[in-house]
RNA sequence: GCCCAGAUAGCUCAGUCGGUAGAGCAGUGGAUUGAAAAUCCUCGUGUCGGUGGUUCGAUUCCGCCUCUGGGCA
């Protein structure tokens, strides 16, 4: 007696490509209600800067996973795949489809194939290492997780120092290697997701890379008109904050903590917070390029003409399970 | 008008004691298992401002021209 798989949506994208429009016009078209799926959305007072739904918007389609941390408290992958995969099975008992719609392309990932178990960040190993290779390099801890995980060692550059710092502390905190700890997680059947239900993957961008480099520059300066300085001084004012956290790193955030530091001058400031965007939609991309089964909702035509949302969300559409609705 | 300093990759510049050039940034492609809006790796041919001259050979030396700074009048 087998049971019908429950419908999941995802919705990804490249950041400054419509993925909240498309959400929110894709709710006035099916049963979903909407997770987001974005590393700095949790965040409490990240607001302007992180692109987040306006108050009106989110009252008329309710986002879970936002504002549901301090900025001062840092939010994981792994917290992530917990809170995503408890409100899938609370929007799934109410009989609805959950969407879910985000930029943060390693929590779709570590939704998909799950995560190893394997111990918290502990952030006196961190130090730790950190100190290690501050003064010996990150070569020299490279060299040492070679000395207990050679197999993680050869995917790891000698410089990558956060991954290598990870890998390390994982071994210490644990005793055990991340590789065995991979290999247990594996052999217990983990990353089951798109077998547990009934998965649509849409991504959506414009065809053209340089139409989102002008919409990206466009919304950044627009951020700062709208209050974004305002918003990270708040921020900076409250004294506990630290440049080190990551919602103090996330874009924009980041250049405009430093130009209240007096380290970037205004112009500067806004020329690096554009950068800073278009960097990261380009990592985006290069998950994307790479994703498989993913449906793309190109918020173009073949020739270069924008199409309208209701192309966009009649496109989708097709590709719903139709036994979901 | 005169003097000085510049003109080299999309940008900022280095350099070639004469043998056609290389860094940073930007951009590109990639990686990604509790920081991921993070972190890391790959990729550098461009009338070396124009034009004459010297030379086997000029982006490099010399003349003139154009433009941009700065100074003097």
């Amino acid at each position: 007696m087998v049971s019908p798989k429950l419908p999941v949506i995802f919705l990804m994208g490249p950041t400054a490509s419509g993925k909240t429009d498309l959400a929110i016009a894709l709710r006035q078209h099916l049963p979903v209600e909407l997770v987001s799926v974005d590393s700095t959305l949790v965040y409490r007072g990240l607001d302007i800067g992180s692109a987040k739904p306006s108050a009106a918007e989110l009252a008329a389609a309710p986002h879970r996973l936002i504002d549901i941390r301090d900025p001062a408290d840092p939010y994981s992958a792994a917290d992530f795949v917990a809170d995503a995969e408890r409100e899938i099975a609370a929007i799934h008992s109410t009989g609805r489809i959950p969407l879910l719609v985000g930029g943060t392309m390693l929590y779709f990932k570590a939704l998909l194939d799950g995560l190893a178990p394997m111990p918290a960040a502990n952030p006196a190993i961190r130090a730790a290492i950190e100190a290690e290779a501050a003064e010996h390099g990150w070569p020299y801890i490279h060299a040492q997780l070679t000395a207990v995980d050679p197999d993680l060692a050869r995917e790891i550059h000698p410089n990558h120092s956060q991954r290598l710092c990870r890998a390390l502390e994982v071994y210490r905190a644990s005793g055990t290697t991340m590789s065995e700890l991979r290999a247990r997680q594996a052999a217990a059947g983990g990353g089951d997701f798109a077998q547990r239900f009934d998965l649509v993957q849409f991504a959506i961008a414009p065809r053209d890379r340089a139409i989102l480099h002008q919409r990206i520059e466009k919304r950044f300066r627009q951020m700062v008109l709208a209050g974004l300085i305002e918003e990270v001084e708040a921020l900076y004012q409250r004294g506990d904050l630290t440049a080190d956290l990551p919602a103090i790193r996330a874009v924009g955030y980041r250049q405009v903590w430093q130009y209240l530091q007096g380290e970037l001058e205004y112009d500067e400031m806004i020329e690096r917070g554009i950068i800073a965007t278009r960097q990261l939609a380009k990592r985006q991309f290069t998950w994307l390029n790479n994703w498989p089964h993913i449906k793309w909702a190109f918020s173009q035509d073949n020739a270069g003409n924008s199409r309208s949302r209701e192309e966009i969300v009649q496109f989708c559409l097709n590709y719903v399970p139709a036994g979901a609705i």
